[in-house]
RNA sequence: GGCGCAGUGGCGAAGAGGAAACGCGGGAGUCUGCAAAACUUCUAUGCAGGGGUUCGAUUCCCCUCUGCGCCU
């Protein structure tokens, strides 16, 4: 019987030192899910916490594998980390903008992969989003984006948009909520999805079943926000000589700002700090405030999600208590 | 000792005689292809303390305290 396994939570908790282990124990492997892991060459800013030396290897079975993605913007394969295989990073260059959409459908074929293999695939990662999109039936979110179109839209003010949307589609508009009503992003991808299926292009595959994940366990691991930003704290000056070198051969290599992988956390404020505007304790303490706020957001993306087990890392043998957990489960 | 400037929420900071901007931080949320993003929302009955003036003062006047600068 294939099983997933799942191991979510805010940042800085030790997910990936978690999953490691377990699937050491398990004979498992790690399927990352992050939103900005994917990007290669930007390991240490990210927090991969993978050695530099362990580099990318396509998976087995080469040309014929069925992870030899046609399209040539993907590259699936793995690292190791203390010899386990951590799949879906290095997936694009940080000029690509990558998508939840399509990080599900590469997960599931890795998932596929791992099972064909019998070894126990273990999802780990603090993108709930991208969780989300792999373990729950979904819709909309294989419509791919029109990459013209949101140009179009992209210049328009929000009234406009709104103004678009409900013509297109009033009851999608009647069904958002004040924030997203206020959310140019969302706006825009409303309208692209109405846009489509007004077109009437969208077929909806009975994808759902193929996507349902059933015998699927999820463990959280999480701390008091006073624990959790001392550890972010701690974990980010760690980091800061290592990002620092990364995001100067980002920028060397002539990438352009305003890209998704350049927002993530400490980015913006390393290269402020590059580019002379603020002095490096400045950059680092605002890295800090940033990723409690992502933390915070993190954390109430996951509380809503009633399926994850949780488990203080403050609690005495919380591993032990998981490996316990998981051990019932799966065997 | 004298003179000058300043004292506003956890921090930075604007302000005007008549309901205390804004930024950061912190909290709570939204979410079906940019999600480490984007968006929503909450966070000072009070402006160093004490007296006045006034219908009304955080804003004007006086005193005290504190900090900074200058002068002998």
């Amino acid at each position: 019987m294939n099983k997933l396994l799942i191991i979510c939570g805010p940042t800085a908790t030790g997910k990936t030192e978690l999953g490691v282990h377990l699937a050491k124990k398990f004979d498992g492997e790690i399927v990352s899910a992050d939103s900005r892991q994917v990007y290669r060459g930007m390991d240490i800013v990210t927090g991969k916490d993978i050695s530099r030396n362990e580099k990318f290897n396509p998976p087995a079975g080469g040309q014929n594998s069925k992870l030899n993605i046609k399209n040539k913007k993907f590259s699936v394969g793995y690292r190791l980390k203390e010899g386990i295989p951590v799949w879906l990073v290095d997936i694009v260059e940080p000029d690509y903008i990558f998508s939840a959409g399509e990080y599900s459908i590469l997960a599931h074929k890795v998932i596929k992969d791992i099972w064909s293999r019998k070894k126990l695939p273990i999802v780990v990662g603090g993108t709930g989003f991208y969780i989300k999109a792999t373990i729950d039936p979904i819709e909309t979110v294989l419509i791919p984006s029109d990459k013209e179109l949101r140009e179009k839209l992209e210049v328009l003010d929000k009234k406009s948009l709104q103004q678009k949307l409900k013509t297109l589609n009033l009851q999608k508009w009647d069904s958002m909520n004040e924030s997203d009503r206020q959310n140019p992003r969302r706006l825009i991808r409303a309208i692209e999805i109405a846009m489509k299926i007004k077109n009437g292009k969208l077929k909806m595959e009975n994808d759902k079943e193929k996507f349902k994940m059933d015998k699927l366990l999820m463990i959280g691991l999480r701390a008091s926000y006073k624990l959790l930003y001392q550890r972010i704290d701690r974990r980010v000056e760690e980091r800061v000589e290592g990002a620092l070198a990364e995001v100067k051969e980002l920028l060397e290599q002539g990438y352009f700002e305003n890209l998704p992988s350049f927002t993530s956390t400490g980015f913006s404020h390393l290269k402020d700090f590059l580019g002379d505007k603020i002095s490096l304790p400045e950059a680092v303490q605002k890295w800090k405030y940033q990723e409690h706020g992502f933390a915070r957001r993190q954390m109430t993306w996951f509380k809503k999600d009633k399926r994850i087990a949780w488990f203080y890392i403050t609690e005495p043998n919380y591993t032990y208590k998981i490996e316990d957990t998981v051990g019932r489960w799966y065997t």
